[in-house]
RNA sequence: GCGGGCAUAGCUCAGUUGGUUAGAGCAUCAGAUUGUGAUUCUGAGGGUCGUGGGUUCGAGCCCCAUUGCUCGCCCCA
């Protein structure tokens, strides 16, 4: 046999994964158009350009870059041919790469279409990214982002928002035990300060971010190889340590930063927030405040989030944070300050699936299925099928003349839940033959009663939801 | 880029110290039932044991190489 496969790290998803993910998207997107957040798509590939330096080294290796039509040798310079060097070949036989996130090329939107939009600009994108990466375990080549952002605005009403967004999505997906986990990078650096590594910051930040995933003594370790000074130490884990709710944490850090403005900064930021979140109504349930949180280095200037469900093997299902200087990459003049924040649908799916939480009813199927016994039946049969779809009753007629067995059998595993034979009997009487697949109930009844019946069903079903 | 594990039917897997014709469950198809699914019974099809080489009288099993998948590391959703 021809081996047929999916590139690595690629998914097809059928009808009942469709279903489920499209649960997840429509809760997601209700969410945040219920925020005032506007949809937009940008194409799958953008020009190398737009896309390379933005995320770091590791990051560029990452890209998947597509090759030059026709003939890509064609502008080879022949010294980079002949040393087969194939980094600085790249270039000359490629210039578009695949999007390797939404948030740049919605930088990119907004740097070139500044003067049509209304600022602050809020926007959701919802498409699929791609990363050249190594697949593992919730780890693909191929996944979807879920991104809302706003630009234009350095208002910490957006960071609350954001909470109280996660919280409505996670809310609407059925997911309880959850936590926010947020972080200030000034309070990291206020954090460096203390313990004297102003100079060697991202390599400390890198280090204490893996705390929860391999524990106090390896970072100690791994800090004592970048070669921070042991005398440091004690003072950065009685911070990291620091046991407490959002308040209690804020206040002691307060009196431990006094030196720092930076640090000062970001606890006020931290402390607005909350104080707007109570504001609105809610309150920091689900939020913690996590002094080891260190993402996004490279381009978060302000809050940063996290957040994971608890009790579920998966990494993290959603995370942002505020960037000063996103859209200045594209334009030096452009200095608009945004904070967005990303749900990852792979992992969310990864989890409903592992807490066994989604609903029962995401399959949109048929629900009627017209049966036909012989070819005088047929065109009753496909009259009756326009009639329920004209009542909005999802209604297939099967196409092809088999034995009623085999019509039964395909409307049992597409689990359609009502099945009307017609036959001659039913075409001279007028009245129709039905089936409720689940009880096994079979009746007589006119075209009335049975749409009656199966809107009853219908509204039934909806309630479940 | 670095390291570990696995590879036998469409799927999940058995397969004894290396020994005749490689098995099971599920799935598929047909029939029991020519106007009734799921349940039951009967039967059938389906395999270059990932690929290439080696050891051996003999290899699904041992050795080497290679490819694919997978789990970790770096980084990340």
């Amino acid at each position: 046999m021809e081996k047929i496969a999916l590139p690595k790290g690629t998914r097809d998803f059928g009808p009942e994964q469709m279903a489920k993910r499209q649960f997840i998207i429509d809760s997601i997107k209700k969410v945040f158009q219920k925020y005032g957040f506007q949809p937009l798509e940008t194409p799958a590939m953008e020009n190398l350009s737009t896309l390379t330096g933005k995320y770091g080294e590791e990051g560029d290796q990452l890209l998947f870059k597509i090759l030059n039509s026709g003939d890509f040798l064609k502008d080879a310079s022949q010294p980079n041919l002949e040393a087969r060097n194939s980094k600085l070949l790249t270039p000359d036989i490629s210039e578009k790469g695949l999007r390797y996130d939404l948030t740049v090329p919605f930088a990119r939107y907004v740097v070139m279409n500044r003067h049509e939009i209304v600022f602050p600009f809020r926007r959701y994108q919802i498409q699929p990214v791609w990363r050249a990466d190594r697949p593992q375990k919730g780890r693909y080549r191929e996944f979807y982002q879920c991104d809302a952002d706003v630009v234009g605005t350095d208002s910490l009403v957006c960071e609350a928002e954001i909470i109280l967004m996660i919280k409505d999505s996670f809310k609407s997906l059925g997911i309880n035990d959850y936590t926010i986990k947020i972080n200030h990078r000034d309070i990291l650096s206020g954090l460096a300060e203390m313990i004297g590594a102003t100079g060697n910051e991202s390599s400390l930040f890198v280090a204490i971010d893996k705390l929860d995933k391999i524990g106090e003594e390896k970072v100690k370790e791994e800090l004592k190889a970048r070669g921070f000074n042991e005398s440091s130490l004690p003072v950065l884990f009685e911070t990291l340590n620091f046991q407490g709710n959002i308040q209690q944490k804020v206040e002691w850090l307060s009196k431990k930063m006094t030196s720092s403005e930076k640090g000062k900064k970001g606890l006020n930021d931290l402390t607005t927030v909350f104080s707007l979140l109570q504001t609105f109504g809610s309150t920091d349930e689900h939020v913690e405040l996590d002094l080891a949180l260190a993402r996004g280095l490279s381009y978060y200037t302000g809050c940063i989030f996290e957040v994971k469900i608890n009790h579920v093997a998966i990494g993290s299902v959603s995370g942002g944070g505020r960037y000063d200087n996103l859209t200045a990459v594209f334009d030096a003049k452009e200095k608009s300050s945004g904070v967005g924040f990303s749900f990852g649908i792979d992992r969310l799916y990864d989890a409903l699936e592992e807490l066994n939480a989604f609903p029962k009813n995401t399959t949109t199927s048929t629900t009627v299925l017209i049966t036909h016994l012989d070819e005088g039946s047929f065109p009753f049969a496909l009259k009756i099928g326009q009639a329920f779809r004209e009542k909005e009753i999802c209604c297939e007629i099967y196409p092809d003349r088999l034995k009623i067995k085999k019509q039964m059998e395909y409307a049992d595993r597409k689990k359609i839940p009502f099945v009307v034979v017609v036959g001659p009997e039913e075409v001279q009487s007028g009245l129709l033959t039905v089936k409720n697949m689940e009880t096994g109930n079979q009746s007589k009844l006119s075209l009335d009663e049975v749409v009656a019946m199966i809107l009853d069903f219908n509204s039934k079903i909806f309630k479940h939801k």
